[in-house]
DNA sequence: ATGTTTGCAAACAATTTGCATTTTT
DNA sequence: AAAAATGCAAATTGTTTGCAAACAT
């Protein structure tokens, strides 16, 4: 889905539950649908000040909870004490990821056999699914090959 | 893995680090393994407690991840802001988990062919695959049916 | 005018930690 | 005595919330 289009379904939705688009709401929407990147709640805030000065942490959280609600952005639980949140997901809403333990390397994979084996096992408890995530954890090629790993933050 | 088997392998790794068997340490073991259910941090203190009342929350953090290392216990994320932790890692460590959103009722199941996607997926990826986490969230037929969940804690 | 959104600072909740004290060896 | 473990209370950290001021309709 495009920018101009995401931008479109978003104001809608706001505008259907009697809500605004506001000039720090189009920054933090920038902010975290502007990459593929999975950004967390403090990089999507210095990326937001540097399109819209005015952008505090709470607008950041309070919009990011409600782009999630909406349906625009996933809210990730990568096994960290924070989130990340998955501009990908409109686009692509069954993909699932892995990170690395080293790097904090995030890959995403979508393998349509994985779906359909959680929504098999779903079926088979007796459960409606609404959303399965699959987190896979190791360590990429980098710090075995080269020592060093380019992401690496401590 | 029956109780006292579980026990022994405790002490020989509390011992090959250098360190000891305590009554604190020996009611949380208890209070956690002592069932089948992922119970919280919070559960675990108050179950040990009824076993030793000097135990302290404290200790109960401190002893969960002693037990986690160690690899008597999984700490799971099901998608709440607190951890369960998962007695039954031990005898089945490839189980993944379906939670219901209406009573927190926590389902395991184990599936051969998701286990398999996963490892191949890493592979294919280039990554060393330390661990696999799979969540499936859903509504149970409960409340559907009953109007009402047993479980259900709001 | 009325309702919505904001930033700020304070509140929150799960978890962790510093430290003086107690327990074990 | 030395090392390890404890409880307590304070600290930490990501996130949420109350509120008065600013803004939009």
């Amino acid at each position: 889905m495009n920018a101009v289009t995401v931008r479109e379904k978003y104001r809608a939705a706001l505008q259907a539950s009697g809500a605004r688009m506001t000039p720090q709401r189009g920054a933090i929407l920038d902010a975290v649908l502007g990459t593929t990147e999975h950004r967390t709640a403090d990089e999507i805030l210095e990326a937001a000040q540097k399109l819209d000065s005015t952008v505090s942490r709470a607008t950041v959280y309070r919009t990011l909870t409600l782009m999630v609600e909406i349906g625009l952005l996933r809210r990730l639980d990568l096994g960290r004490d924070f989130s990340y949140f998955d501009p990908n997901y409109v686009d692509n809403p069954n993909h699932s990821h892995l990170i690395c333990l080293d790097c904090d390397k995030i890959i995403e994979f979508d393998d349509p056999e994985l779906t359909a084996c959680g929504r098999k096992i779903a079926e088979t408890k007796g459960f409606e699914l609404s959303a399965s995530f699959v987190r896979l954890e190791g360590h990429c090629q980098c710090l075995k090959k080269n020592g060093s790993c380019p992401n690496r933050k401590k």
